[in-house]
DNA sequence: ATTACCGGGGTCTGCCATGTAT
DNA sequence: ATACATGGCAGACCCCGGTAAT
């Protein structure tokens, strides 16, 4: 049976979780294992000037060894610059144990200076939590590579813990987990009182709907949509409100829109949500169409007001260019899911066959690569 | 055998401002 | 006073294929 794994590794999951937790937490900020003396950066030297204002030279040394980018690190994070200790080896060592290369600790260091901060019991801590949703350390070394920042930039890895076990039990199975850590790490550095918060909103924003299961509505609409724990509340609550009102939507309709498709489109910035739509509406009320045809299409479509302004209107020139009618698209607006040079590129395949697409519809054009190739090829045999 | 319907998958950080602790 | 911790922001789609319906 399928589910079995997942259901294991949830299991195991929740168990190491709760072992964690006895340990209790480990004080950072102890650099306790700087080895070599070398590229150990407690100063022993006298300072001229105030202690506190001066930079610690032997650790400028060690991460120009190290080959980190020390020009960026410093206005990204002075402060760390004047501690007089860090653990920059101890850190680098962690890191290529668990399979990073300098290069890449070096650029982790340069973007996210503090990580220099962390002490080997709160990294070890740290790394054994995410290898809870995790198979493997490559994994979470492209992440950390991607962004160091989700990683490093708190310090209390109890927090970390009651998140793993909130969103669990939200009834995020392991498969969302893995799917939220890998494209939104930064959740997961998320205190619990703000992830609990935006939970808290959809719930509401679900009661206040007239739904039924606020649970599982919040579930739904941020296993769709992953990014949405990291944005606030504000700006989703402003796009709902602004959906709400443009779309003249009621109650059941913009639940039925906010756990369905539109859950995608909730966490996109005010501004931008607002543009889209305008210059959406306007491009289709030059075309004829009316209030409801918008509606029509944003409801079996949202993603549509994903698309920016420009990308959007290209995509339209480049459909109705090529013989197609609003309404062909109104009826399928799915096509516009493909990039406009994959569309372009159809057309004119299709063109010099002779396709009629008043005949034939525009379906074809939503389709994979695969099945349009194969279509493509039985028409030319058919032409020949 | 084709087409329609539908849902899933990848992927997304790096900076700034402000509050808080020391 | 300073560094740390944390919240918030702008940025801006595309593609594939299983399976039901015809």
């Amino acid at each position: 049976m399928a589910a079995v794994p997942g259901v294991r590794v949830l299991l195991s999951l929740h168990r190491s979780v709760i072992v964690q937790r006895s340990f209790g937490l480990v004080p950072v900020q102890l650099a306790s294992t700087c080895l070599p003396r070398r590229l150990c950066s407690a100063t022993t030297r006298n300072k001229p000037k105030p202690p506190a204002v001066s930079e610690n030279e032997s650790l400028l040394e060690n991460l120009n060894v190290m080959g980190v980018d020390v020009k960026m690190a410093r206005r990204r994070q002075p402060g760390v610059f004047r501690k007089a200790f860090t653990n920059e080896h101890g850190l680098a060592e962690f890191l290529l144990e668990k399979g990073a290369s300098r290069r890449s600790i070096a650029s982790i260091i340069s973007r996210y200076p503090r990580a220099i901060t962390r002490s080997i019991d709160h990294l070890e801590q740290r790394w054994k939590l995410w290898r809870n949703i995790f198979s493997t350390d490559a994994e979470i070394v492209t992440i950390l590579h991607r962004s160091p920042e989700s990683f490093f930039r708190t310090s209390d890895n109890e927090s970390l813990e009651k998140n793993i076990d909130f969103l669990i039990s939200l009834g995020l199975n392991s498969k969302d987990l893995h799917r939220m850590l890998t494209t939104a790490p930064r959740t997961f550095s998320n205190s619990l009182e703000l992830n609990r918060q935006m939970v808290e909103f959809l719930e509401d924003i679900c009661v206040e709907l007239g739904g039924k299961d606020p649970e599982q509505f919040a579930k739904t609409v941020i296993s769709r949509n992953l990014y949405v724990l990291i944005r606030s509340t504000k700006r989703v609550k402003v796009n709902i409100e602004n959906l709400r009102s443009v779309l003249k939507l009621n109650d059941s309709e913009l639940l039925a829109l906010l756990q369905g498709n539109g859950a995608d489109i909730v966490d996109l910035s005010n501004e931008y949500l607002k543009k889209n739509f305008n210059s959406l509406q306007q491009r289709l009320t030059a075309h004829g169409c009316n209030e409801d045809d918008v509606k029509k299409l944003i409801i079996s479509y949202p993603n549509i007001l994903y698309i920016g302004s420009e990308t959007l209107s290209n995509k339209l020139d480049c459909l109705l260019e090529g013989g197609i009618t609003i309404q062909q698209i109104l009826g399928k607006p799915k096509v516009l899911d493909y990039s406009t040079q994959n569309i372009a590129g159809r057309l004119k395949d299709l063109q010099k066959l002779g396709y009629d697409f008043q005949k034939n519809g525009i379906a074809l054009l939503d389709s994979s690569q695969k099945r349009f190739i194969a279509k493509l090829n039985k028409l030319a045999a058919e032409t020949r």
